[in-house]
DNA sequence: TTTAACTATCGTTATTCGACGATAAACGAA
DNA sequence: TTCGTTTATCGTCGAATAACGATAGTTAAA
């Protein structure tokens, strides 16, 4: 099920870092809801300075989240799905965990710790 | 399938923020193979000194990412499954995305950007 | 060629993060 | 009570982040 699931910790994090602020998941969030591409209302969605949303998608690019052609005088920018996969096999892995050990509140043990050593 | 998908960009961020370090990474995928909880051998597993790793510990409670219950002199760690489910449902949606738009190189468009205004 | 529209880069500043050692706190055992 | 074990907190320092304005680069259109 998952393909490659054995990234390292630190490329892992690195995928968790991009999506680690919130100007950044909106910009994902907008990339996931339009069927074309956009350019640049994606800053004045966004709400903050150009150059700053310049900088989150730099980031995003950077972690390969996002794509951006250049089409004419504005860029296209759009998802990148295969680099989130590995985050996604990690927290698969949670979430079967979950379905099997877990109790009620999500948690999967502390409840009765007769288990520690 | 998603229970509750429309967190706040802060909220999904705050999620991300915590899994956006390789010491928090080697923490989760610790927690999640080891069937019983663990104390103390977080710490020297992970390699850094102490107190970073409970601050580290402190910044994954603080996510609700993990949970801490005191036992005898040491302190049960255990993952908390729900917390992630935020940022699971946010990855589903790209991955659904994929299935339905993507191409082979997992761009959702830029290769025929003709959609673009 | 010049202009207009869009994006990237640079320089700066304030804030946050990560790591460490030192120290404090909690508590069972001696 | 005193000691030993384990974890949390504090203070500090250097590095990284986030935000902005200003500026440079790119390219279609005039």
């Amino acid at each position: 099920m998952n393909t490659e699931n054995d990234l390292s910790n630190e490329q892992l994090a690195a995928i968790a870092k991009a999506l680690a602020h919130p100007a950044r998941i909106q910009i994902i969030r907008l990339l996931l809801s339009k069927t074309s591409c956009i350019g640049g209302e994606i800053t004045h969605e966004v709400g903050l300075a150009q150059s700053t949303v310049s900088e989150h998608l730099r980031i995003l690019k950077a972690a390969g989240v996002v794509a951006g052609e250049i089409e004419h005088p504005r860029v296209c920018y759009s998802l990148n799905l295969n680099s989130l996969l590995p985050l996604m096999s990690l927290l698969q892995l949670v979430a079967d965990k979950a379905t099997t050990v877990a109790g009620s509140d999500g948690l999967c043990c502390p409840l009765t710790p007769q288990s520690c050593d």
